[in-house]
DNA sequence: ATTTTATTTAATAGAGTTATTAAATTGACT
DNA sequence: AGTCAATTTAATAACTCTATTAAATAAAAT
């Protein structure tokens, strides 16, 4: 469409879009050909094979999804305002690419070549800034300002309660009628929710 | 198989077991029909079409998913206490039918009629124990028990992380390679940090 | 201008899908 | 044994899907 954007790009968002819509096995090589507006056979001459071109966009938003999710940044903010911060960016992530839960659930679910290929892919990369993670967390409970819960469970829990809206979002949009503007609103109520609910989760007992 | 179980009964169970595997698509009426050791043509013959035996099937799963949800025990014990047992009781479910959060999540986002059907189905079924639940977490919240939060937020919490462990499982196993042991203690763990967060988050913020 | 390379299409092989039909098999009842 | 209905199967129509191939068109290079 675009003067620079060529045809193999072209197909690569269409894919991507209706990827993220409706999964790997609901999207034919005919429906991304229709929606780039080539033949069919196009697609198969720029990416060879279907799962290879979603390959190539599953790989993109699973890291993406956990790019957010690994970094931890250094200012000299208390712990609890670098996480709130952390849990708000995830969020905001989420509502830019709001089927991504949906896409990353389903596939992993349904494809065990899939889940090893990125388990090899990330369970190295992401060591690192989970272990600091693990320690700063860890260091806030010895010192009692945190309530005693291990990181995988804290992590988890943020990232559950993170996604579920977003598996909602069609009922609400397609069952209750809600327009953009109300879901737009929704979100940020969830957003605050879910900070709410871990920060609470997380106030020491004794005190 | 049974001597009671005529085939219309296994080819039920087949396809339930299939279909909670790998959804709807990935089913073929073949494949239903190869695993309960009949003709292909059988399967239509007694459901007549994919769609009318699936139906049948997320009808009953669905209603199981949200039935212990949407039941409130009226024993004198305290609204924490019954909160408590609802949220493990509703987690124990899972336990017993894993695939249930894949299967809804994925047909419910993948299909606009399955959402149509079940919303009329059960929106006015399950209000008035809605509307009980609401009343009594309100009450409790100005007594001052429980911190302000809306019904659905809560409701929605619970679900949400009582729901997460059932996505990674298939890579817990297929990957991290946990025995059926592990998985079934790392649940028990799940479920009790689940109760231990939702009560964390609700204890109120003055005291 | 013509050869070479890249892009795009039409056609199709080959496999798999749902659903239907007619025929075969089984079992019950008279 | 013979009739009737229920169950089961083989065969197949009418798709759809992925992937490949050969041919056509466009662009670049000599």
């Amino acid at each position: 469409m675009n003067k620079d954007n060529n045809m193999e790009q072209q197909i690569l968002q269409c894919a991507e879009e209706l990827f993220l819509e409706k999964g790997f096995s609901l999207v034919s090589t005919t429906d991304i050909a229709k929606k780039a507006g080539c033949n069919q056979a196009l697609v198969h001459y720029y990416f060879r094979t279907k799962e290879n071109l979603f390959q190539q966009i599953f790989q993109a938003k699973f890291t993406k999804f956990l790019y957010i999710f690994t970094t931890f940044d250094d200012s000299d903010e208390p712990f609890t305002t670098r996480l709130r911060k952390k849990i708000e960016a995830h969020f905001n992530l989420l509502i830019e690419n709001r089927q991504i839960p949906f896409l990353i659930v389903n596939e992993l679910i349904l494809n065990e070549e899939r889940r090893s290929a990125l388990v090899k892919n990330i369970y190295n990369k992401n060591l690192e800034i989970y272990r600091r993670f693990d320690h700063e967390l860890q260091e806030e409970i010895q010192k009692g300002n945190i309530r005693p819960i291990s990181t995988l469970d804290l992590l988890i829990n943020i990232v559950s309660m993170n996604i579920i809206i977003f598996f909602m979002l069609p009922l609400l949009e397609s069952q209750f009628n809600f327009d953009d503007e109300e879901i737009a609103e929704l979100l940020q109520q969830r957003k605050h929710e879910v900070v709410e609910t871990i920060m609470c989760s997380l106030r020491p007992k004794n005190k």
